[in-house]
DNA sequence: ACCTGAACACCGTTCAAGT
DNA sequence: ACCTGAACACCGTTCAAGT
């Protein structure tokens, strides 16, 4: 009943943060395909301590990324902070693909059926509230056309990231036009024609991600062998 | 050293056949993750018959799919030959986010590393170069912004099949926005801030590709044995 | 309580034995 | 020449035996 994760023995606790600097590592250089057993060797445990603090590659997967997601959140929090909030909203944009291009964890976790387990869903849903309101404001400003929606632009960004991530050797200044394309649609004109169909929202989402993904995320990301002490 | 692929014995050849049918209805239906046992069962022959006609199962997707890419090749080259160059040109965008709606197989391969593949890769650059050409023509006709190129374009849609993919269960107007975006971003107006860098050229993706994909593709596709007879 | 590594299940792929 | 299915290699995961 208490949601307290238990005190882990000191040993435990030190193998579990080991398991996680070595995924970080490794997963950044040469993304998520790195099996376990590398893993746990660089972390110096057996195979079977790395399954004993996560119940599956995948939740080390998770635990790692979920990190990396919440670093841009802060940045995102700190923009919108700032009291230019058309450039905040541009600038939280640009830097999205920057982040995953240092990171081929982040990366590849922000695609795929990563999104189906809760923890990313839930880190990627509080990004895009924050992205929403941003948004809110520049549109206020008359910066960004009004029809469009948070999940829209984070939609249009995810594209250009996709994109990234499929040529991995493409020149830099390619995904800077695909943004540079994604920010002259989102710039309001004159002679716009509306958006058809109702502006998607966060749970759109959602639905869209759990109809699909029934409840293979919450079978692999179960808590491992958590009994009581 | 005649090309000429040998001629197959005709129950090989009706094996070949069936194998091809059989993984191009699994892999529409449920994508390129069924198994190799599961083909070979549909289709009615041993495992080892699969790899006598195909070198690896990843050869097998690469012969489905580079087929229902000729099928998108050869609408693009019927709009290309109607009157109205704009309308074409928009009109490939649409179907090209239809296309893949019905086959998860061209969805999935579309993606990820299959583009490495040179069979995939050719089809691809021959798909770019048809819409290449409409898209010079919309341009001239003044109905698309001058400063994209066909890989602009291409990318930006890629974008948008990527984003349906990561989330399968979205309702489908919010694919329409997307590409509804995009047709934003191309459509001309007096205020368009240029784009910055070299417009994209199909060289530039196949140098991405071939830059980290070594010769992986070659080795996994080179032909079975095909022994002079 | 926790750690370890041998053993297992599940893929794609190979190959010796058949026709 | 071609077919077959048992066997192999390579993953992630489990678990009996240790400390």
């Amino acid at each position: 009943m208490d949601d307290q994760p238990r005190r882990l023995r000191a040993d435990a606790e030190r193998n579990r943060q080991r398991l996680i600097e070595a995924a970080t590592d490794l997963f950044r250089e040469r993304g998520l395909e790195v099996g376990v057993g590398e893993i746990a060797e660089r972390a110096g445990v057996g195979r079977g301590t790395l399954f004993r603090n996560f119940p599956s590659k995948d939740a080390l997967v998770v635990a790692v990324v979920v990190e990396r997601i919440r670093e841009s959140i802060a940045r995102g929090r700190a923009l919108l902070a700032g009291d230019d909030p058309a450039a905040g909203a541009f600038a939280l944009i640009d830097e999205a693909l920057e982040r995953q291009e240092g990171d081929r964890a982040l990366f590849e976790a922000l695609a795929g059926d990563w999104i189906a387990y809760p923890e990313i869903r839930e880190a990627h849903d509080e990004m895009l509230g924050v992205l929403g309101e941003i948004l809110a404001r520049a549109q206020a400003a008359g910066a960004i056309r009004s029809d469009v929606s948070g999940v829209d632009v984070m939609l249009a960004v995810k594209g250009v990231c996709e994109v990234q991530r499929l040529f991995p050797g493409l020149p830099p200044d390619i995904g800077r036009r695909q943004l540079e394309l994604v920010k002259a649609a989102l710039t309001p004109h004159a002679d716009d024609v509306p958006l058809t169909g109702a502006a998607p929202c966060a749970q759109d989402l959602d639905c869209a991600v759990a109809a699909r993904h029934p409840e293979a995320a919450e079978r692999a990301l179960g808590d491992p062998e958590r009994v009581a002490g």
